[in-house]
DNA sequence: CGCTAACCGAGACGGTACGTCCCGTCTTTAC
DNA sequence: GTAAAGACGGGACGTACCGTCTCGGTTAGCG
């Protein structure tokens, strides 16, 4: 159906690509600070007139690298016929242990600070950070939902705020503390915000926590 | 403890004075990325080579800016006499409010992706941005277990974790979407992380959330 | 040989020979004490950068601006057919007067003082000053050699001593006094070192001074 | 007659003499271009500030330095009684040799491009380059009008023009080369400028070259 | 023998120029 | 005729000195 996109030249498509790829690497080796265009020029080969030729600046070819990145977890694993799949919940278990790994290393995670500085300055780069943030979490809202649906979580839950409780801590280790967030912590977290019992700490039954009334 | 002969030069305060507050202003305005000394020099008045005279290069004086803007919350209102004060419970409210406010329009809330970048880069920015946020956290953790040693929390309440996600979210509203963190909205924060009732919602009773076992 | 692919960039040609130029109007006006960079970039419109990008550093650009005023006297007039042409004592005469004449208000003489102060510092400006010098005393030498040869002047007379005691005198006025050698007075001083007639003072006859007696 | 000089503070008679003292060792050592106050201030181990308390600027400096300098050769020998004493025309030997001598290593010679480009730019230097090279010639002047007067030398002589052509090679030698003129040397070039014989090369008689002729 | 005035040291300060690095534009050349 | 190569103008960096200035501390020499 896409009769649109025919006719771009291999070699530019290439080129996109690879510079990209560099752009990246540099970012994660160097940071956004000493990033520079020369230094991507080097890396793969291509000449800074043509980088400059694709993209009008040195942030556009960031937040354009910062796009190859964005890769959301996926839907979860088809359940077989007849098995019962994944339950809401889980799906929340899922998407914050992948949340969790992508800042623990990646190259992602390499260039968050990068991406947080870029965006107070650069509109696309905001608005990359804003809509990456904003897809991860609106996956997640829609889980914790679906869950209050199902009866597993109580229909008092703030699905919103409880999401920002839950990606919080992950944002928060990695950015004002030099430690990422452990994912094997994430089961405890989800038992202390959603109030479920820690499947991570193989507990089978759950404590109500408040003591008295409030 | 006698002011004895610490006899520093007062053009030698003034200036560092002078140029911090600048330096300050400047990162405010436009940011790690477009920050220049030169512009800090016009701001402030104070020559270039003078600046480099009291730190020795760009960063140090971003770092040292930043240790004037560590303003952590007092330790709350004294009590009347004979009044009950303030209890634990009431001490987290107030630190995370606090700490909401900071992120919603202060100089430091505007130089936040300004020291996440460069606590990247610089360790003495890094130094700062990680003491920085022990320190507030830390207040935040005693006052937890505060209450949990005062029987207002279940002693089952795990203090550390519990910090991040009554931290996290408003961190991660500053630095990952447009909209910072309401400090209308602690009350709700508290209430979902910790299980209390959500006083701001004038609700007179808690619901127990955790309506089967998960 | 094949004049083939010495292609410079006519970007290159250009700015390198307006820099030049422009660096020794800058000496000559200022000297080389006061030479900045800065200023020859203002005056040719090239930036300072580029500058620096053909020279390595400022007293390289000095010393290749000097390059471009090695002119040496040509080799004199053509003699008409038939006619007796240059005389080796005339061919004396003639350098020195050029001698006299460079450092009666060129650029080059402009440039000279700076040359020297260069020379005690930079070996490619003192390369160049010694290069220099020997160039033109060695063609006085040769001509003085000729004049003995051709029996103008005594065999005892030394030729390399001879040049000095003549182009000496030109060079002392020029740094030692505040005024130049006069051109006019060349005949006189070579009357006295080489024992020849002043023919500028009209005399009429030659005494060939130490043909015999030597 | 003299209360002038009276009651200096020993204080500043001291500083003045060693700050003199070291800026000459100074310029001898990294000449003028590189010389520097705060060099000077180390290597006396006077304050920066009481050198410009002494001396306006830099230049001002260099140029009362290089008056402690002027140092001209005395009247020679006294003869004792009933000797012939120094004949004028060994006295223009004894002048000449005693330049070439400081021409070969002195503090004085290793400033010499230093004070011919400082000449250039500031009117003490060029007034001190001028008086000493003028005090200097002028005595050779009067030893070659001594010798006319006395019959060592031809009438006919230009005692100016002489004196120039027998300090210029000495000076050119210093200054455009990259050898000093050779004291041993003088004989030969007197012989050769004043037609006297060279008495260093043993010639055991004295052809007085022009005494006819006038 | 003590006081006062001056000299001195220390060094902060505003400047100016240096030489470096990188940006984003624009020209030239080569494929 | 288009892409690589790279020259260019520009601007900020951090360094080195300049010459000015303001401080206390010391020291000379008069009273």
């Amino acid at each position: 159906m896409t009769t649109s996109d025919d006719h771009v030249d291999p070699r530019i498509t290439r080129s996109r690509q690879v510079v990209r790829q560099a752009a990246l690497a540099e970012l994660a080796e160097v940071g956004y600070g000493r990033f520079t265009v020369d230094s991507v020029s080097a890396r793969c080969g291509v000449a800074r007139s043509t980088i400059y030729r694709h993209w009008p600046d040195k942030l556009a070819l960031i937040a354009d690298a910062f796009e190859t990145l964005n890769v959301q977890p996926g839907p979860g694993p088809r359940p077989a016929d007849g098995s019962p799949g994944e339950s809401p919940l889980d799906r929340v278990h899922r998407l914050l242990r992948h949340l969790a790994e992508v800042f623990q290393g990646s190259i992602f995670s390499a260039c968050m600070p990068a991406l947080i500085e870029g965006a107070e300055r650069d509109a696309e780069v905001r608005d990359f950070l804003h809509r990456y943030s904003h897809q991860r979490r609106s996956a997640l809202v829609a889980a914790i939902a679906a869950a209050i649906d199902a009866g597993e979580l109580g229909a008092d839950v703030d699905a919103d705020l409880a999401s920002l409780a839950l990606s919080g801590p992950i944002i928060y280790r990695r950015v004002m503390t030099g430690e990422p967030f452990d994912p094997a912590q994430v089961g405890s977290l989800v038992a202390l915000v959603l109030g479920t019992a820690d499947e991570s700490q193989g507990a089978g039954f759950t404590v109500s926590r408040r003591t008295s009334g409030g």
